[in-house]
DNA sequence: GTATCAATGGCAGGCACTGACATCACGCCT
DNA sequence: AGGCGTGATGTCAGTGCCTGCCATTGATAC
């Protein structure tokens, strides 16, 4: 029997997720949500940084997906393939999850500040994915858009994958999106 | 001889540039920017909603000419067509400024709350552009797809332009970067 | 001259977040 | 068994951003 009930952490983002969803990000206080966990306020801040914090905590897990998609990805890759095999990685973490993806980005896209931090988050994407194409020989600016361009591709797609009814996956939305975007840039 | 000194607004805005530069933004308290400006902090706010707005403020100009530049877009134009449009009047806008903007960006890159804000007000130029791709009959996502890639290029090609040393135009590297954009994503 | 207005100041307070220190079950060491 | 360090937590005071409310005061209109 220990001192602490356990799962701390995970209690207050269950507990954040249900206020979130039901109030908005903004309406809700740390307090409430330290409450509802049964912890202090000053807990709630051991364990998440931020506010945002909370819903942002699994970046760094899909950020290691994606290094280790680009490890497994050859030296002389074309830019194309590299994020292929990025996006089939996301595609697999994300594809069994869709209703708790749909959830999530409800919450996110009710409120600018969490949308502002989700556009920071992939631009983290696409820096590293731009370092990976500097180390396979493309100039850096050149680096950058593409890979700019393909992860906001990729987070559009998203967003409409995890709305939507339609049961197109999300990697084929992908790849129909990269083919249009190329057709409407001539 | 009016009760006030006039320009509260542009004073406190002055104040805040300086005060940025030296000390970066999280370092600079509202209340030492209205100080500095000789105004109360309250006041600060009255002309900013926040204290990034003192940064941003512009955005609505910018947002404004984006949108004339839309409207004299021709209705059956293509989407390469309309980021043309919409390039040549950014670029016509920032073009004689470059020495601000190199300050600016600098600011804003040094601070990550700062640059998820910017990353926002692109999105909301991507959406607006999308919009007019909507009305010209692309379809949504995929209206949406390719003015993100576009905005997204368009700020990378920004950010290039306003750090470095070579003279070429914005305008020039923005159709550079969509033609090698198209390359890389086959 | 009086009423009104517009720009500002002052103040109290809410909320996010931080630093410092106290508490206390647990487990290890002797 | 008894003492002791450890780790998770609580408490409290404080800073900074931002807001609402009300008072002040020169300018302007009538």
């Amino acid at each position: 029997m220990t001192r602490w009930p356990t799962d701390a952490a995970e209690r207050l983002r269950a507990a954040a997720f249900e206020l979130f969803e039901a109030d908005g990000f903004a309406d809700v206080t740390a307090q409430q949500i330290a409450d509802r966990a049964g912890v202090s306020e000053r807990t709630f801040f051991r364990y998440f940084a931020t506010k945002e914090e909370v819903l942002f905590g699994d970046g760094e897990a899909i950020l290691a997906e994606i290094v280790s998609a680009l490890h497994s990805s050859p030296a002389d890759a074309r830019p194309r393939q590299v994020f292929d095999a990025v996006a089939l990685r996301l595609a697999a973490l994300f594809e069994p999850e869709r209703a708790f993806h749909r959830t999530r980005n409800a919450v996110i896209h009710a409120d600018a500040s969490l949308h502002e931090r989700d556009l920071w988050k992939q631009e983290v994407w696409a820096n590293v994915i731009a370092n990976a194409l500097i180390d396979r020989g493309l100039p850096p600016t050149r680096a950058s858009v593409v890979s700019s361009a393909a992860v906001t591709s990729f987070r559009i797609v998203y967003a409409s994958w995890s709305t939507d009814r339609s049961r197109t996956r999300l990697l084929a939305r992908f790849s129909l999106a990269i083919a249009e975007l190329r057709d409407d840039l001539l």
